[in-house]
RNA sequence: GCGAAUGUAGCUCAGUCGGUUAGAGCGUCUGGUUGUGGUCCAGAAGGCCGUGGGUUCAAGUCCCAUCAUUCGCCCCA
């Protein structure tokens, strides 16, 4: 067994089995499902990119987070961290052949070069979906019917999608006397103060010589519900968030579930409107998923100015969120049909049987290897294949075949010719 | 990049005060059953006790280093 090669993985990604690839699957087709439900199209992006096209002109975050390398022609080469870089690329040079406002959806692996945890690798999926070319709030609201539909479809009940308004942040700060050059730092600080103590918080604003930072925290801190909230923010202009809420109303987003939230950041720097960030019950995982309002997406590539607004969907998070908690079904059958081979000379008649069901268009596998019927009835069972076909001796002479349904054991000798039929008649009846 | 905890069979873990041949459950394989899985019974395989060094008559156990994993910070889905 010992080679010279450790068959190791690099440290935050990961092998995925058949089991794990079929509740993957399920899950990743309820999201796909959803979003074409409300008339989203799918686009993909390359993966190898320029560096520039990922990492942007100021690159000090961003940089820590790509992996990037030079390939051949000592170019600089990233791959994407997150889908809106490649998204707002996409947009600036294509724009012209898109539907506008455009509704997209991309589902793609990216990579961070951080240190994985719970919930954090450094090779995962996002499912993003953002609308280009509209100012107006009904995109927001739109939105969040559709975080609360993807959510639903998915059995994750008790999501909290938490909102504020990023101009409304910077308005109140400002308000403050706080310096433009201090905003995005003091903004990084209030989105902590969930997370740690109050006190920590206003240590650090006063840090970047911000004077009343207690009082800041007494307009942002909430725990009340919504109208209250608002209430408390009476002294600053709050239309939008109303107008968001009377929308979402509108489409029937469950208000409960929307929690308005004057200290919610949002660690990236190019949101400008409303901001989203949905916890699960389990609010240890983190974000699972989070977006908002940037004006101008393709600014770095284009004159043409595109606002829009989108949101992340954390899938591994997602999956290992319905994984602890009993959300999923396991056990897909790869087929539906295990024809075994009783011995060398019932190969042929075994082949015939498939051909019938390949006719038939009934998913049917033979047994490829030579060996006794126990272990083939073995493997039916791991793959969970709800039928096995028999053909022996006696059954071919009589061109027959036993069909065992493997849920409760019960088998039957029919004709050859009647199993397709047989088979299929299981699943009409459903 | 910083801090903490943990590394024993494929997996989850036990292993007392340092003491002789390192254990359990699950999983895997074989047989009971030469025409039948899942259940049951019997048996087997599987260990550089993460790696390297040190202390000791003696180390899975104590010390140091290193690597890996997990958690927290940073950042974030």
């Amino acid at each position: 067994m010992k080679k010279g090669v450790e068959p190791a993985i690099l440290k935050g990604t990961r092998d995925f089995l058949p089991a794990d690839m079929a509740q993957r699957n399920e899950v990743l087709a309820k999201i796909k499902n959803t979003f074409e439900k409300f008339g989203y199209q799918q686009i993909e992006t390359p993966i190898l990119s320029y560096a520039e096209t990922i990492l942007g002109k100021e690159k000090e975050n961003s940089q820590k987070m790509a992996y990037s390398f030079k390939d051949y022609g000592e170019r600089d080469i990233a791959l994407p961290f997150d889908l809106t870089m490649p998204f707002s690329r996409f947009v600036a040079a294509n724009w012209r052949d898109l539907p506008i406002p455009f509704k997209r959806f991309q589902i793609q692996r990216v990579w961070r070069a951080e240190r994985p945890q719970r919930g954090r690798l450094r090779e995962f999926y996002q499912c993003d979906v953002d609308i280009i070319g509209s100012n107006e709030l009904v995109c927001e609201a739109e939105i969040a019917k559709l975080i609360t539909q993807v959510f639903d479809e998915l059995k994750i009940k008790d999501i909290k999608i938490r909102v504020n308004s990023r101009k409304l942040l910077n308005e109140i700060l400002t308000g403050f006397g706080v310096e433009k050059d201090n905003l995005i730092p003091a903004i990084r600080l209030i989105d902590k103060l969930d997370k740690i103590d109050n006190t920590a918080v206003v240590e650090g604003l006063k840090k970047l010589g911000i004077k009343n930072a207690a009082e800041i925290i007494g307009v942002l801190k909430t725990d009340k519900d919504n109208q209250a909230t608002l209430k408390q923010l009476e002294a600053y202009d709050t239309t939008d968030l109303q107008e968001f809420l009377r929308l979402s109303r509108e489409f029937g987003v469950d208000e409960t579930r929307l929690v308005l939230d004057p200290g919610l950041a949002r660690g990236l720097d190019y949101y400008t409107g409303i901001i989203f960030e949905v916890v699960s019950s389990d609010e240890s995982l983190g974000t699972i998923c989070a977006g908002g309002r940037y004006d101008d997406l393709s600014a770095m590539f284009s004159s043409k100015e595109f606002s829009g607004i989108g949101v992340s969907f954390g899938f591994e998070r997602i999956m290992l969120f319905m994984q602890e908690n009993g959300l999923i079904a396991d056990g897909k059958p790869s087929s539906r049909v295990l024809i075994t081979v009783f011995d060398e000379g019932s190969l042929d008649g075994s082949i015939k049987i498939y051909k019938s069901l390949l006719k038939a268009s009934v998913p049917a596998e033979i047994y490829l290897d030579e060996t006794n019927l126990s272990k083939q009835f073995k493997y039916a069972d791991k793959k969970n294949i709800p039928f096995v076909v028999v053909q022996g001796p006696d059954e071919l002479r009589d061109n027959e075949v036993i069909v065992r349904r493997m849920s409760n054991g019960n088998q039957k000798k029919i004709p050859a010719s009647q199993l397709a039929s047989y088979i299929a008649g299981y699943y009409e009846a459903n």
